[in-house]
DNA sequence: GTCCAGGTCGCGC
DNA sequence: GCGCGACATGGA
């Protein structure tokens, strides 16, 4: 028997739901999906103590009084913990409590269009474990979207937990499931590729408790050292560390890869390559929040 | 068949 | 530190 309970959760104004909902691909790669007919988020979740519960996140308010509506679908109770446990975690993924102010300070100096970032812009969805995220980003690498999605898929097929009431539907893997699995997994069932052994030895460095991969999103340390941090990750370099900063609310780097290469060098140098430090340059007057600025240059120019 | 993708690694200099 | 080939995979 399945049960709906509704939460709330009250983000941080200004907040746009659907532009954090789909503000990036992260939206469409499993386990989350996005409906845009109907502004739904939606994703199975196993929770900590290992219920799998289904959530469907949608607006319920506006731009300046934020509401976000949580419909869970589970069996059985949810307890309080749970509630909170659910509802921490989709404050964290839509970055309910992230203060943009001062980005947003920077645009309205800048005047048109940056003012348009001002209403909401730049909170770019996460998961809801920075283990996901960075499996996530390594199967962005090298790679096509839809292998992204091929691959992301698969491990969520194969390794993540099913939701009962649906058992063609999974949660992401966890980092246990990930590190327990035989490496052939990832190479003969999941097709990983190379990214395989990167995969599989993350999952067991933070199941053995040597990184603590989820602390560093309370970390205190500047910017350059959680940078290397993350790049102690195999598979993780130079455009997936930044990727990863970003979703930790760290903007002073550019993920610089074909995409950015190709709007810089269109936008900025008349159609000529530039080198990356050429590139780079363009949003140095930033300071720490280059990565949104692009971000929202890149979004502006595609509407 | 060949090329290469929202890169990264490991090597040699 | 910097340049360069190799790397799995499947779509173009």
């Amino acid at each position: 028997m399945t049960h709906i309970t509704h939460l709330t959760i009250a983000p941080r104004a200004p907040f746009d739901f659907r532009l954090t909902a789909h503000s990036h691909g992260w939206a469409g790669l499993p386990p989350t999906s996005w409906d845009d007919k109907k502004g739904v988020l939606q994703r199975v979740k196993r929770l900590r103590d290992g219920k799998v519960v289904r959530l469907s996140i949608s607006d319920a308010g506006s731009v300046e009084a934020p509401r976000v509506a949580i419909a869970v679908e589970h069996a059985g109770a949810l307890s309080s913990e749970q509630e909170t446990e659910i509802e921490d975690m989709v404050g964290r993924i839509l970055r309910t409590d992230e203060d943009l102010l001062p980005f947003y300070a920077l645009c309205q100096e800048r005047g048109t269009p940056w003012t348009r970032a001002t209403e909401g812009f730049g909170r770019l969805l996460r998961s809801p474990t920075l283990f996901e995220d960075a499996v996530k980003t390594i199967c962005t690498t090298n790679i096509q979207w839809g292998g992204t999605l091929r691959m992301v898929q698969g491990l969520v097929d194969v390794l993540g937990a099913p939701y009962p009431a649906d058992p063609s539907l999974h949660a992401f893997p966890t980092p246990q499931a990930v590190a327990a699995a035989p490496p052939e997994t990832f190479t003969e069932t999941v097709r990983l590729g190379y990214r395989g052994p990167y995969v599989h030895a993350l999952a067991q460095r933070v199941t053995s408790g040597t990184f603590d991969l989820e602390g560093l999103y309370d970390s205190d340390l500047p910017t350059p050292a959680l940078r290397k941090e993350l790049l102690s990750i195999k598979g993780v370099g130079a455009y997936s560390a930044a990727t990863l900063l970003m979703l930790l609310g760290r903007y002073d780097y550019l993920a610089v890869d074909t995409e950015f290469r190709q709007f810089v060098q269109e936008r900025y140098f008349d159609g000529h390559r530039p080198s990356d430090a050429e590139a780079r340059a363009v949003y140095d007057d930033w300071g720490a929040w280059k990565y949104l600025a692009y971000w929202f240059e890149h979004w502006h120019a595609s509407r």
